[in-house]
DNA sequence: ACAATCATGTAAGGGGTTACATGATTTG
DNA sequence: CAAATCATGTAACCCCTTACATGATTGT
């Protein structure tokens, strides 16, 4: 009865502190710099967004994990921030425990086709747009691997799983529309 | 100014809803029977829980593309759901809708190996967690394929998705612990 | 001059989980 | 008779995105 504790997560860092701790360990950000990086590299697996983040870099500033000061350039408003010792304390400590919450996927197109037998004809198309979509996908990722390619090796090896995955996706896709081309033309 | 216009979804489907509408079409369901439904079969692509299903389980009723009647087992309180006609139509026009909101994937897996720079010793055994995880996540699938063994289409053709993406995860991690074993053992 | 980019921040709302409260029925 | 399962529902939070407000600087 009464107040309920809040689950105590196992690092004490929020989801958007991990991302925000581990890309201030390879340099000084700003807000900015972070939501530019996140888009560029983790967006395909761990989003953020400024909502998330300004209000995040304050906490984690309370918390003493960073410290930020003021750099304006020119007279443009700007605060660069870098891990304290406790900061990079906890950024290891996360790093180093073992469990970590499971992967959760959400994909639309997947659940239209789980759906599909309410409307067979359906079928074929929406896996037709669900491999469009990943092709899609895979042509951002290769764009950013030219850019990444003298990157460090965390980056890249997480940029060659993304890759392979969505290439594994597309040739799914492909296979399923052959089977199901096949055997059911049109009709039943 | 003013207002802000709540962005219209293209279906106008919550996607609490759609899971919904789907599972409700191929029979009469409580709200109970669709979260084991659920918890059965989309959850590795597509959860839900209660605290979601029952407040927009009144919200269809409301809109009328569900409709519920009282059907008791004994004295115990239960509600069963079937689709209305303007509630087939909605899953109807979902289902034929070309566009669906790109998938969204959070692995912490992945962005513990994005910055496994900052603590390479960790980068390994990252990756055999990881490979832990899939496992029991493939082991879950697998077990559910027997269940599923006389399912409908859909069904069956997004688990074998399911258990054939997680297979390729598993041997990319085997073949990421082999490449990285081999030339730096434990040095740099 | 205009647009793009750099830069910070907040308000409102959407969508979600967890934990709890409650109680009947079935199964071992 | 105890435990598991069936069954409904809510309150408190958490996390996140979108859209907006604001303004300086840089590039064309």
């Amino acid at each position: 009865m009464g107040a309920v504790q809040p689950t105590p997560e196992p690092s004490g860092l929020s989801p958007t502190g991990k991302v925000i701790l581990g890309m201030i360990a390879s340099g000084k950000r700003t807000g900015y710099d972070i939501k530019r990086l996140v888009d560029k590299t983790t967006r395909h697996f761990w989003a953020a967004s400024y909502g998330q983040i300004y209000p995040e870099l304050k906490r984690l500033e309370a918390d003493g994990l960073i410290s930020g000061r003021a750099e304006p350039s020119g007279g443009r408003h700007r605060r660069v921030f870098e891990l304290t010792d406790a900061g990079r304390e906890a950024l290891h400590d996360w790093l180093r425990s073992d469990d970590s919450d499971p992967s959760e996927l959400r994909d639309e197109g997947m659940l239209k086709l789980f759906f599909s037998d309410a409307l067979p004809e359906r079928r074929v198309p929406n896996i037709r747009a669900m491999r469009a979509r990943e092709q899609r996908k895979l042509e951002q990722l290769l764009a950013l691997q030219e850019h990444a390619a003298g990157g460090a090796p965390g980056m890249y090896t997480t940029l060659q799983l993304g890759i392979g995955a969505t290439r594994w996706m597309i040739e799914w896709c492909d296979a399923a529309i052959r089977d199901l081309s096949s055997h059911d033309t049109t009709q039943e």
